[in-house]
DNA sequence: TTGTTGTAGTTAACGCGTTAATTACACGAC
DNA sequence: GTCGTGTAATTAACGCGTTAACTACAACAA
């Protein structure tokens, strides 16, 4: 059966929540200069330490031609290294720099601020059941 | 509290879900020359009527200068027609053209096919579920 | 060593998202 | 009428998504 309305329509519907969620995000995002995606990779740096190009792709969900314009950006503002990985001269190995571990600690309260907030209107148990929903979506789907 | 990893982040799940529906319905478009933005707005304008360009930015969720674009783009391919509104030179009236018109209907039952085999997999009653919650969440939010 | 195949990363081209600035027109105050 | 204010749409600038093509290197076979 086809939605007979985007409000009931599945991608609409994701679409919309998505902005609806970011919307919170983003003046925090931008007023240090950040966009969604940079930041996403500077969290997964924090958080894995030095990882692989393919693999940072893969974790921070950025398509390898993205990854290679968003490194160039952090990388110029010496947020992160990027370095040849030993023995094999085909991969780059990211690593966090000083200046990223700091962006990172500045952020963190803000962030948790927001999310908490979300958590509070939405209600801690709609939450968890709506993330449930949505890994099984990914799982299922993909 | 802070997602302790990205599967259990809000805006994630949510960007992986969609990217997880859309990976179903790309090739359709694709294969079809139409972006995803260029398709909501055509079913916009078949199922409204004609509609002006605020309205249908706002209906088919597309900024104002996406809408332009978009609307330079499917002019040019005769899917829709772009007038002055009649008795106010700023607004901008768009109307669907039969070609328009011929592409919606050729797409409609691969859409079909599609949403009905997602929602099989995913199962009636927690895709209605899943639509609450995101529908609560948008009202929320924003 | 040379050639083939495969992989990691980059580049290119095009469209949309986002924000800000700008143009064109409407409307009311004066 | 003219000026100022507000609104609709467009344009501009920059970054990311997407696909395809390309480069550089690795691995392996002959």
């Amino acid at each position: 059966m086809l939605p007979e309305n985007t409000r009931r329509s599945l991608p609409m519907a994701l679409l919309h929540a998505r902005e609806a969620v970011m919307g919170r995000f983003r003046p925090m995002l931008a007023a240090h200069d950040v966009t969604e995606q940079q930041w996403r990779v500077l969290r997964v740096l924090s958080e894995a330490g030095p990882v692989e190009a393919t693999e940072l792709a893969d974790r921070a969900s950025v398509l390898p031609p993205s990854l290679t314009r968003i490194i160039k950006a952090l990388e110029g503002r010496k947020f992160i290294t990027r370095n040849k990985a030993e023995g094999d001269g085909r991969r780059v190995v990211l690593t966090i720099a000083p200046a990223g571990s700091a962006l990172i600690d500045a952020l963190s309260p803000e962030r948790r601020v927001i999310y908490d907030d979300i958590e509070k209107r939405f209600g801690h148990e709609r939450l968890e059941q709506l993330l449930d929903l949505l890994e099984s979506l990914i799982d299922g789907e993909s």
